[in-house]
DNA sequence: TGCAACCGATTGCAAATTGCAATCAGATTC
DNA sequence: GAATCTGATTGCAATTTGCAATCGGTTGCA
C-alpha cells in the first residue's frame, strides 16, 4: 500500500497518507493514549482493530517516515514505536478534528472531554504537548514540567467516567 | 455505506464521514474549485474519479448533511449541489492539512501555491472564505466585497502555471 | 425534425481491501 | 517445564473499490 501520488495536490497528499479508516486511529492512540507497543495498540483500540490490518498500517506509517521502531531493552521480542516529528506536527490537525466532530457528530461525553479541552487550550496547549511528545519520543532535551497535557486529558477523562458511574448508582463500595 | 459508530470519539467519527480516498476531494473540488454540477465534478478532477464512484459518494455525503442537492432552473436535469454549513466549517481543516501535506510531502507548486497562500492568510482569510461560501451556497444575505478568496487564489494558481509556462518556452504566440 | 452532445447516474465485473479466526515461533514468567 | 506473552502471519469469506460500458432523458443546433 504505497502512495499513489494521484496528483500533487497537498490535501490529495496527506489523504493518501492517512485518508483511510485505521491509520489515523493508531496515530491517535499512540499520540493521546501513549501507547507505544503491538498489543497496546491492538487491546486498547476502542474501535477494535485486527491485528493484521494494525500490522499492515503501522508498516506502512513506518515507509512513510511517520512512525519509526526501536528494540526495547527490557524485553528481546518486543518493539517500541516511535513518532516522528511529521506525526507530531499533526497534533493541530487532530484538535481541528476532534473539535469538528464536537461540534457536528454525535460523540459520545467521555470521549469527547479530550477535544473539548484540547480546543480550549488552543495553539499553546498544543504546542507544549507537542513538546512533551517530542521529549516523550524524540529524545528531545526539555523534560516536561508540571502535569503533563496528556496527563491533564486523562484526568478530565477519568473524572467524567467517574462522575457518570457514580451518577447510576454504580459505585463499587457503599 | 451509513456511519458505522464505531465508538463515540470524535476523531473517529470525523474519520467515519470523510476518513476515504474520495470524499475530502469531491469537498475540496467544490469549496475551492467552486464545482457544483456531477460533471464538473467528474471532468474536473484532477485524481480522475469514477462516475460510480462520485455518484456514491455524493449520495453519502447528503445522507450524512454535508451536501444537498437542487435542481437547476436552467437544465432540467441539471442537479446543483451545495454544501451546508457542515460542509462549510471544513475550512480550517483543509487548510491544515494543506499546510502539513505542504511541509512533509512531495507538493507540486502549481497545486500548492493555494494552500500556502492560505496558511498565510491564516483564520481571518478562512472566516471571509467561509462567509463567501455562505453567500455562494446558504444563499447567506452579505454579498462578499471586494475580490473573493477563491479568485485570489484561482488568480495565484494561474499566475504560477504562466510563468512555468514561459520559463520552458511554451508561450503560445511569437 | 433529426441528431449529436451532454446530463446525472447505473450496471457488470475484476481486483483489491477488510475483518475475523486461527496460528506461529521465540521470550519471559512462574 | 508449562503457561503466558511478544509481534506478527496466514487462510478465507465478505465487502469495497475502480474501470468501462451503458442508460434514458434533455438540450442545442442545423
Amino acid at each position: 500500500m504505497n502512495i499513489d501520488r494521484r496528483s500533487g495536490c497537498p490535501i490529495n497528499l496527506s489523504l493518501e497518507v492517512f485518508g483511510d479508516r485505521w491509520s489515523l486511529i493508531i496515530l491517535r492512540d499512540i499520540i493521546f493514549g501513549g501507547r507505544r507497543h503491538f498489543r497496546e495498540l491492538l487491546n486498547g483500540s476502542m474501535e477494535g482493530i485486527a491485528s493484521n490490518i494494525l500490522a499492515d498500517r503501522l508498516k506502512r506509517l513506518m515507509e512513510l517516515s511517520m512512525l519509526t521502531k526501536a528494540d526495547d531493552p527490557s524485553h528481546k521480542q518486543k518493539a517500541i514505536y516511535s513518532l516522528t516529528e511529521m506525526a507530531i506536527t499533526l497534533v493541530p490537525i487532530l484538535a481541528h478534528l476532534g473539535a469538528w466532530g464536537r461540534v457536528w457528530l454525535p460523540v459520545s461525553e467521555e470521549l469527547s472531554i479530550r477535544a473539548e479541552l484540547l480546543e480550549k487550550g488552543g495553539p499553546p496547549m498544543w504546542d507544549k504537548f507537542m513538546n512533551e511528545l517530542r521529549h516523550e519520543h524524540l529524545g528531545a532535551s526539555p523534560a516536561p514540567s508540571g502535569p503533563t497535557v496528556r496527563a491533564t486529558l486523562q484526568a478530565a477523562y477519568d473524572a467524567v467516567i467517574a462522575r457518570n458511574a457514580e451518577r447510576v448508582g454504580c459505585d463499587p463500595a457503599p
